[in-house]
DNA sequence: CTCGATGCAAAGGCTTTGCAGAAAC
DNA sequence: GTTTCTGCAAAGCCTTTGCATCGAG
């Protein structure tokens, strides 16, 4: 190591804290703002490409082109909310055999998948409701 | 009717062709061009949205940030090729009953979802297996 | 001195919009 | 004349890269 990654170690802390759940690259350098960690945005983007390599991060890409990252672990699929924008994450709705029965069906081969639902978030449903 | 709507025509054309089942905007400038249809891109970006929001098309947008249009219809997931980038259609891996299970037990109101599997088509698995 | 991390500036890729001209009625 | 479609050009939005500098071992 021939310098301390600064920026990288508070993208983890932020994201480590869950005060969300999923960041795009605004979102983290306004987060790392607010922790008084003034990085430029190049910075923060390589730093989050490099933690997604390493396996730190997961990355992921919604229906409005840009991109969002999360912690890793456990499956789940998410939910975009219309209202707020927020990434939620959601159990995951699909079987685990349905995918080697698809594969078995189609002649496809499955490595990865993603399931984006898009509708409202528990705190927007409420409010809709009202 | 102001003026025959000669590159949405073109377009719906084209697509109701099948020979492809996702088309990007290049490929329906480039499949228009084969056609003798020599729409400027924008053109093209302004009709197939029109489509879209006449519901003869519809739209999705996968992790590489690029736009797909293809026929509306019965609902369908999609694989998106890790080898040649190609968009098959494959069918649902959802139960019918899963969304209402998951909105009841989390709160959330789900009014679309997006399932996109990444991995190999039956072609490109073919191959790599040879 | 060496190597990774950083900032600044600029380029890229794809999408989207402004504006004026053209075509159909 | 009015309306819609079209082309050209330019702007936008996010992401990505080049280059020089800085900092720790």
């Amino acid at each position: 190591m021939a310098r301390k990654p600064v920026v990288s170690t508070a993208i983890l802390a932020l994201v480590g804290a869950r005060e969300r759940h999923a960041w795009t690259l605004d979102d983290l350098h306004a987060g790392l703002a607010g922790r008084d960690v003034a990085a430029d945005f190049s910075t923060v983007f390589r730093a989050a490409e490099k933690l997604v390599a390493d396996g730190a991060l997961r990355k992921l890409v919604l229906d409005d082109g840009r991109a969002r990252f999360e912690l890793p672990g456990a499956h789940h699929d998410h939910l975009h909310c219309l209202s707020c924008d927020e990434l939620i994450a959601l159990p995951c709705v699909i079987a685990r055999d349905a995918y080697a029965t698809l594969e078995a069906k189609t002649g496809v081969a499955i490595t990865a998948h993603q399931v984006v639902l898009s509708g409202l978030c528990p705190s927007c449903r409420t409010e809709a409701a009202a």
